[in-house]
DNA sequence: CGCTCGGTTGATGCACATCAAAGGCTGTGG
DNA sequence: CCACAGCCTTTGATGTGCATCAACCGAGCG
């Protein structure tokens, strides 16, 4: 077997991440004990909604999105999760714990999964890990709350705020292309809108040559354009 | 000066909350330590957005609202703080912390609010107290993205969400009256509806009997008609 | 080759927003 | 004590952004 090979491979790679950055590689492999590495491809389910939680982990490339079925049985995405997030983390905790969304690879990914006894017998000790934790979870609630700032505003500024940050988040500041697959549908059911708006919004822009997409990678050709549209509000 | 014992008088308050459910006394005072009980009236500003972040703190009594501006300057409302939770402390951790919401009080309240440096000191090494304040957090979370599972849903079944949910975290599960000021503007504001949209639908739910309201207090006379409402999607 | 999935387009309708006007209530200052 | 301003609520008239429904196309795929 050459899985621990593979995992050890996995440690160096997590251990870049921000949430692991001032631990030495011994500590980072205590953490990651048992770790296994989960690789999907595009649409494969990684966890459903309501399955009891024993295990959670970090996502190494690619992305997943997590989703939550809506009360008429329609899907609405709660959050891109992107390399060096951690999924499941914060549910470990609670007796007996459920995961409350679903998660979705995008794409060809990676993810390095670890039971829940080591969270519960290492990770919940450590309080410089513990507060890394805490780090990324404020700064979910930051980015839910900071989308909350735009119910109101026009759908065309919603799509051209959430192409801009996805940009920043997976590519970095410079980039203007996404390399995960996105489709339309998911953007839609991001903001709670219909696929056939999201569709009138982008391929307007497709014409007028803001925006180009081949096979769900979506490219931005002119961001000044873009950002244009997010100020009309 | 009677302030240490007024200190005194609120940290037994808090030790009954659930974030130190299972601390004695005494680590609750040094965990309060150099707190200050601040009092409000109705609608007075606790922490301003954009202002530096020097305390954090605990909601005593009565009840928080924390809102931001949207982009074209009306305000979002991005969550109601009920006694027992903890405000600003997710940020302290950073360097140069600033406020990312503004906070007011809803009807006369009580704060506990507590030097950064107490948090830095003595809050951050502590890993059961750290751990609590994750679980803060994760229901937070939690609740952030119940919601949003709620965009598509028809107006009148967010108010009545709204009105149940907000039942249950500020009375307990049986209650039906409201004891915190609510205006219409509020709820409105938390969704991102009109100030009218609301009135037209609670004033519906008025005649028919489901609700009362006497100076923004809000009372639930058919609680089960309103749970109706909740099932129209 | 038929199937499913993603994208696209047009026609129609509705749930809200927006605008406008008014009345009650509270506090404030002349 | 009255006038006035500000906030909250209400109601009606009008407009519109977006959902919904329906149909079609191209691409990949077992």
């Amino acid at each position: 077997m050459n899985d621990s090979k593979a995992l050890d491979a996995a440690i160096s790679e997590v251990s870049n991440f921000h949430i692991f950055s001032d631990l030495d590689l011994k500590s980072v492999s205590a953490l990651c004990e048992s770790g296994k590495i989960i690789v999907s491809q595009h649409k494969e389910i990684l966890y459903r909604q309501g399955d009891p939680a024993d295990s959670f982990g970090i996502v190494l490339s690619g992305a997943y999105k997590l989703s939550k079925p809506t009360l008429n049985g329609e899907d609405t995405i709660v959050h891109f999760s992107a390399p060096g997030d951690v999924i499941g983390a914060f549910i470990m905790s609670q007796h007996n714990p459920v995961f409350p969304v679903s998660s979705y690879s995008m794409g060809p990914s990676r993810f390095l999964k670890i039971p829940r006894h080591v969270y519960l017998e290492r990770w919940k000790n450590w309080p410089e890990v513990l507060f890394k934790i805490q780090n990324l979870l404020s700064s979910r609630i930051a980015t839910l709350q900071a989308q909350k700032t735009l119910i109101k505003a026009p759908l065309p500024v919603k799509i051209a705020h959430f192409l801009i940050d996805t940009l920043n988040k997976y590519e970095g500041n410079s980039a203007t292309s996404l390399s995960i697959p996105i489709t339309r549908k998911e953007i839609a059911d991001h903001f709670g809108a219909s696929v056939e708006s999201v569709i009138r919004v982008m391929s307007q822009w497709s014409k007028k040559g803001l925006i180009e997409t081949h096979s769900q990678q979506i490219k931005v050709l002119k961001m000044d354009k873009i950002l244009k549209e997010m100020e009309n509000f």
